[in-house]
DNA sequence: TGTACATCAGTGAACGCGCGTTCACTGATGTAC
DNA sequence: TGTACATCAGTGAACGCGCGTTCACTGATGTAC
């Protein structure tokens, strides 16, 4: 019961200084949450010993969200459709990305100042891209993206070792356009939600789209 | 006399500035320079009327360094070697950046939170890619980057309308692949620059050369 | 060339604010016998 | 089932700090006659 209200109160916390960060950016503050909260600003320290601990939780949440609708998007295609499969997952981290500007900020804006990521938030973070290596993996498979892009030595041990965790039994020719993918879709979010796209772009909806799509057709996967 | 001695303490108090967003990152403090520059904090109002007037002096600047960095690496390079252009816009871009990570981030990472760009800053931010603009326009004129594209009607008028500020006689399939390669290239940086590429890549240099010569293939740029 | 005056860089104190974190405490909720 | 005790959520005051900005001021540097 007592683990139950502390939970609830866990959560509480976290939902309200997420809502900060929308004002605040990453000047998260626990006396403003605490505030919020109708708490007096030490109670906080009943739930986390730090303003650094409440921002990994934020941050690990944030990479976890991701990955959930990511997992939700891509999985909701049917399996053979390899470049609906590809475009699910495109918008699924724009779509996250508009809906919640500012966690995407926290996880791929710049580094907050005077915090250091603890080491647990690795595991969570690659949690979208394997799933774009479960796609190539499953085409690479069935005989999909079979080109000879040359690699000089170096670039293709690194790219195998990208592709070891991510997609194993896919030829590294194809791992590197789909890296290169997986660029230019943060690129584009990056853009788009940092401001960068405002006055040169008015309907970035469809533009994400058409680029997306031009990408899986240079990675080979094919579109329905 | 006295204008000049005013003008060195502009720069002065920038560099500070600049030197200070390395530890603090966009958290600017004005008493902060002050107390490194040797001077009472109220004095810095002699120099700029706000904390927010420095911060933006900081913006303009950077976005005229990286333009300089750009500039001049594209313009040492033989004018018909449009793949060495290519190459050498983007090298600049990244290097500039691993320079000066933290007046990238200023630029290109999240929004400094309660702070809002005046409007004259969109000027000075697009010339690193009109430069890029100067290149596909100087390639198509001699007869490259003729492929056909399809693109949909509504993405077209937004691509054409890039097109006519960054390179105004490239057909826009060239242009679309373009913007794409513009948008990765930046994927990269910022993701290499924010922490995304630890524990994943160790040579994040040869990856970029060869991502960047890919792209330059992508695009139709020869490459020497 | 010398004097009177205006300009302006820098001072120092103050205002009012917010912050993270610690600590001794009260009082309610659970647990063990 | 009732009682004694331990756990723990939340309080309130305090510490020591930093911040942006304003204001009346001193004194040096320039300018005009």
């Amino acid at each position: 019961m007592r683990a139950r209200l502390r939970a609830e109160m866990i959560d509480e916390i976290k939902a309200i200084a997420r809502r900060q960060l929308a004002t605040e950016g990453a000047n998260l503050s626990l006396r403003a949450v605490a505030r919020d909260l109708g708490i007096v600003s030490s109670a906080i320290y009943r739930y986390f010993p730090s303003r650094d601990d409440l921002l990994t939780a934020l941050i690990l949440d944030a990479y976890t969200a991701l990955g959930d609708a990511v997992a939700a998007a891509e999985g909701a295609v049917e399996r053979g459709d390899f470049g609906g499969r590809f475009l699910a997952i495109c918008h699924a981290v724009r779509d996250w990305a508009l809906a919640n500007p500012h966690e995407y900020a926290l996880i791929y804006g710049s580094p907050v100042p005077g915090y250091a990521a603890p080491a647990d938030t690795v595991a969570v973070a690659t949690r979208a891209v394997t799933i774009l290596g479960g796609v190539i993996e499953d085409a690479a498979r069935i005989g999909l993206l079979r080109y000879d892009d040359v690699l000089p030595p170096e670039v293709a041990g690194e790219v195998a070792r990208i592709g070891e965790i991510i997609a194993p039994s896919v030829p590294i020719g194809a791992l590197s356009r789909t890296l290169g993918t997986w660029l230019q879709l943060f690129g584009f979010v990056s853009f788009e939600i940092f401001g960068q796209l405002n006055n040169a772009v008015e309907l970035p909806g469809p533009l994400f789209e058409h680029q997306m799509r031009a990408q899986a057709r240079y990675i080979g996967l094919p579109l329905l």
